[in-house]
DNA sequence: ATATTGAATATTGGATACAATATCCGATAC
DNA sequence: GTATCGGATATTGTATCCAATATTCAATAT
């Protein structure tokens, strides 16, 4: 019997694991440019460590497809091909669907309440590129409700790889303006219990942002 | 202009993906068991390197969701309870059921050649362990058709993490036979082109390996 | 006997040092 | 001038060494 309370001192974390999240996040949300290189030494000394988490940093990153790496050449960013940004994009349409499908169901009050925060924070955001942020939280917070953790890990794989070119199709165009108008019959679906109708929008919403982010760069590598 | 042949000198690999490629082939098929430890200092013994090289592969392997790593505890062989086994053949089941539908209408004879031959090597192996590899090697002939490299590399991972249960539970009783039966069905669906029945019974196939599972072991950890 | 403490051991995390390879750049031959 | 060669430099891959933490187990107190 414990006498006294006790704390979890959060366990500080692996120098590779804080460096894989910084990396990580400096990608998704497109800091570091497509093609860019990665070099270990210049990594390690800013974080003040050596060169042995940097690498496993960028090993972590590389299995999850977010940067390449060539034997005895470095990691560089992993750019997105159209073709494979539109692949990636069905894939998340099939999975995502499916997941509302499942959530639907499941959906608390409490769900619905956090998602329609999220959409009126999303309303009020000054900070443009804050938006990315904001709508991952919307859906996942919908989708956490299908209690399906490898499904959402997989989606959560999916979204890291296209959320840059995402957020800067967002911010252009009627972007916005659709994307909230979606959100809102989203989640009225939600609401309703109608989980074919959710499925089917969402399907309908990440296809129209594929056909968009499709339209709006032709400009691109292969 | 070259005026010499150059040959491709299989430029070996690096001691990490040599040990990622052993360990992960060893746990997918059932070498190592679920939870066994797998130390650094053994590994990198058995394969004559410092350990850097074994950590790093062992981080692929975690981020494959193979192994689990605890801070300087070290990683262990990642099982799966019944409800996370349920989920990966759910997913599957989406995923390749849509893979199919899209690779039918890309199929060639040759494509359908080889997944038939698979079929024979399959109906006249001896080794029962071998069973596992022909089986995936049957399905994603078949799906490579679908040109879809991103739906690919995500069933693969699927795949690697429940293999070792369906190879175990493929040669009871009369998974063999039901297998060799289904397969026989999908590839006569592909040859017709009748690519929504090719999708229909891939479902089913996965949804039956999946509940064969769940009766052949209800004794397992959460 | 049981629970607790603390040293000894085992194991992982990270830093430094060295080896292997690629890249750059000037020299040279044509 | 252009192409090829060779060394200098930069960068990555691996080995070795030290630090941090966990685990084990004997000693002790209750």
């Amino acid at each position: 019997m414990a006498k006294f309370q006790t704390v979890d001192i959060g366990r500080s974390a692996s120098a590779a694991s804080i460096i894989f999240a910084a990396l990580r996040r400096a990608i998704v949300e497109g800091d570091l440019a497509d093609g860019e290189p990665l070099r270990q030494d210049e990594i390690a000394r800013s974080f003040n460590t050596s060169r042995i988490p940097v690498r496993e940093a960028l090993t972590m990153l590389e299995q999850q497809g977010l940067v390449k790496t060539e034997r005895y050449k470095g990691a560089v960013v992993a750019g997105l091909s159209m073709a494979e940004a539109t692949e990636i994009f069905d894939f998340r349409a099939l999975v995502e669907a499916e997941v509302m499908r499942r959530a639907v169901p499941n959906m608390t009050t409490e769900v619905l309440d956090t998602a329609r925060a999220c959409l009126e924070r999303f309303a009020a955001a000054s900070d443009p590129m804050h938006y990315g942020d904001l709508n991952r939280e919307f859906h996942e917070t919908l989708y956490r409700a299908s209690a399906l953790p490898y499904h959402l890990g997989v989606i959560e794989n999916a979204m890291d790889r296209i959320d840059r070119y995402l957020r800067a199709q967002l911010v252009l165009s009627d972007g916005m303006e659709r994307a909230r108008r979606e959100h809102l019959a989203i989640l009225d679906a939600c609401a309703r219990g109608e989980a074919e109708r959710a499925a089917a929008l969402t399907a309908e919403h990440i296809h129209g942002a594929r056909d968009s982010l499709a339209e709006h760069m032709e400009q691109r590598n292969g």
